[in-house]
DNA sequence: TGTTAGCACTCACATCATCCGAGTGCTAAT
DNA sequence: ATTAGCACTCGGATGATGTGAGTGCTAACA
């Protein structure tokens, strides 16, 4: 559909303005390397582009810049790949080689790195808990009225909680309690331990504690507290670096956006898996309009985990990134199997 | 020094700038409902106060705004207190009646609605764990060659952290080395950890133990990896609705600053006990040159804990600011006074 | 002697005209 | 089919001009 000559234009003129933020003219095409006809050529064959939609102008006589279509384009069609520096691969792999192996810390260090190395804003959703198995819990008291819940899953999470000690309760019934609950939950994945404990322990715990209802109310405050999905921000300020948000409004609506964890958490979460290129308005809200936002998903297994996500100005270096973010998830993905397939 | 008449134009100039952030002239001043005396006057006054350095003109013809010395005076002796809304003392009081009774969601909450009750930023430092002392040091392996660290603090804190075990670690070691740590360091105050370990614990591990190397690894690895102080920030966008911050570099350079923790932390760590108001240049920080940073201490009895700080424009509701901190810090103090002192 | 009315003066800011140059579209020549 | 040439467009920079809010100063007044 378009000719070899129309590529080229194209790719010229993406590759230049991904790099300079300027609108490019039919001269300055004229004197990239590889091109070898004139500007007036060049002139008709822009023309041609923008009618098809992969070019627009800033006004009627300045130069073109690419169109979201163009960027699409691009991204699909006409791309080359990046070559990740032999420095940015190692900076990324010696994350997962300390003996820093707590997962909060790979997972928000990996966040500074991305927007370190891209000057764009980094986002990962922390891993969903779904598939993760109860590894142990533990009550344990602090003084006569409060205590602490810590729970533990098979991948090395750690959930904790404190919360005061119903009045009344016994304390050899509260030893009995965590006994009970730890026979019975070890292993359950966290999904169905609230089903679990409806099936099996509420009769023993009816049988072996004094009074029942204290026990329950117990056992919902420690464990089920609403556990919000960790989401890991870095790099906000890269985006006012770009100049495209100069204008404070924008930024603010795009900030408020990526605070509220419960905007964007599910933007992430209903990508697909693999590599995901969202352009401009393609991203259905408001405050990312023009914006760009790729995202990669890592996974332990088959199980899918979380997500990696860049967030810029539709201008973004859309190479470098995806190779950063395949080169990233890979390495998760890998280093996580390592750590708890087998456990 | 200062007239009666001189006090009560600076105090008006200074109550309405803060609201409309625009340089006000002796015209609107002698409209003001409790002066009395006419324009010519006060611009006499205005002179005077200009010429003591409580006034500054942003040119030669523009009405006056207060200068840092002018809101230094005003904090110190102008200022009328505040009398908070029943609403705002309430959203304040209810964050501590709930059983949401989770250490750092109580000071996650509160930043979130000091912000709110504001249009500032709000910065709380989290609890130091100087003086707390060691509940219960758990390790739980998780598989073959990785486990879990836990430690519990009298105030409920919990700290955890993820490690590989050491290629050849005898699990029987393990074990023991865990019950040895616990029986000697229970009831031991953090910051003394290190030195007990040393003085009471290497001993006992060298004559139960096979392989002493691997141990002191392994607890080196599970307990002293740096936890930095928590930092909670809530409201950032808020600097942003600020007419003095329009132009996005002077925003990027605070946004810049706060995201460092090394930056802001020690700021906030170095504040004096109580109410602290640090005007403009008084902070050294560059980036908070035209800001104004207003601090309040928050304790558990004499021990203090942490600080609660909103940051804003130089420019700042003082009164209603600190009327809000004194609130929430004496109720913070107060809350955790019932929840830990008598662990 | 303190207060006030009056007035000339200042200066930011908005508006408007002008100029410049990068870049376009179109036409005609190659 | 390509390209040189040229008239045209428009954003952005520069400068002149007017306006109005506000000042400082002087002289009159209580």
């Amino acid at each position: 559909m378009l000719t070899e000559r129309q590529l080229l234009i194209l790719q010229v003129i993406i590759d230049d303005f991904i790099h300079t933020a300027q609108p490019i003219g039919s001269r300055a095409i004229s004197k990239k390397d590889d091109v070898t006809f004139s500007s007036a050529t060049i002139r008709n064959e822009m023309a041609d582009l923008e009618e098809m939609g992969y070019l627009e102008k800033t006004h009627s006589s300045s130069g073109r810049i690419p169109s979201e279509k163009g960027y699409r384009f691009y991204v699909d069609h006409l791309m080359s790949p990046f070559y990740l520096s032999v420095g940015d691969v190692k900076r990324i792999h010696n994350m997962f080689g300390d003996r820093m192996m707590e997962f909060e810390r790979v997972v928000n260090k990996s966040a500074q790195v991305l927007s370190d190395l891209t000057n764009y804003t980094s986002i990962i959703l922390g891993p969903e808990v779904f598939e993760t198995e109860l590894k142990q819990l533990q009550i344990l008291p602090l003084n006569a009225h409060s205590a602490v819940a810590i729970l533990v899953t098979n991948t090395g999470h750690v959930e904790h909680r404190s919360f005061s000690i119903p009045v009344g309760l016994d304390p050899q019934d509260l030893e009995k309690i965590v006994n009970i609950l730890n026979e019975k939950l070890k292993g359950v994945p966290i999904l169905q331990l609230n089903k679990k404990i409806e099936s099996e322990v509420v009769d023993l715990l009816k049988k072996h504690t004094k009074d029942y209802q204290k026990a329950e109310q117990y056992i919902q405050a420690a464990l089920f507290n609403e556990q919000p999905t960790k989401l890991y921000v870095s790099g906000k300020t890269n985006i006012m670096m770009q100049p495209e948000f100069k204008d404070i409004e924008k930024v603010r609506s795009l900030f408020s956006m990526i605070e509220e964890e419960t905007q964007i958490a599910p933007i992430l979460r209903s990508q697909a898996h693999g590599i995901n290129v969202m352009i401009g308005k393609e991203n259905e809200h408001e405050a990312m309009r023009d914006c760009s936002l790729i995202t990669a998903s890592y996974s332990l297994g088959q199980q899918h985990m979380g997500t990696i996500a860049l967030l810029g100005p539709t201008r973004m270096e859309y190479s470098k990134v995806i190779s950063l973010l395949n080169e990233l998830s890979n390495q998760m993905s890998k280093t996580f199997k390592v750590w708890y397939q087998n456990s």
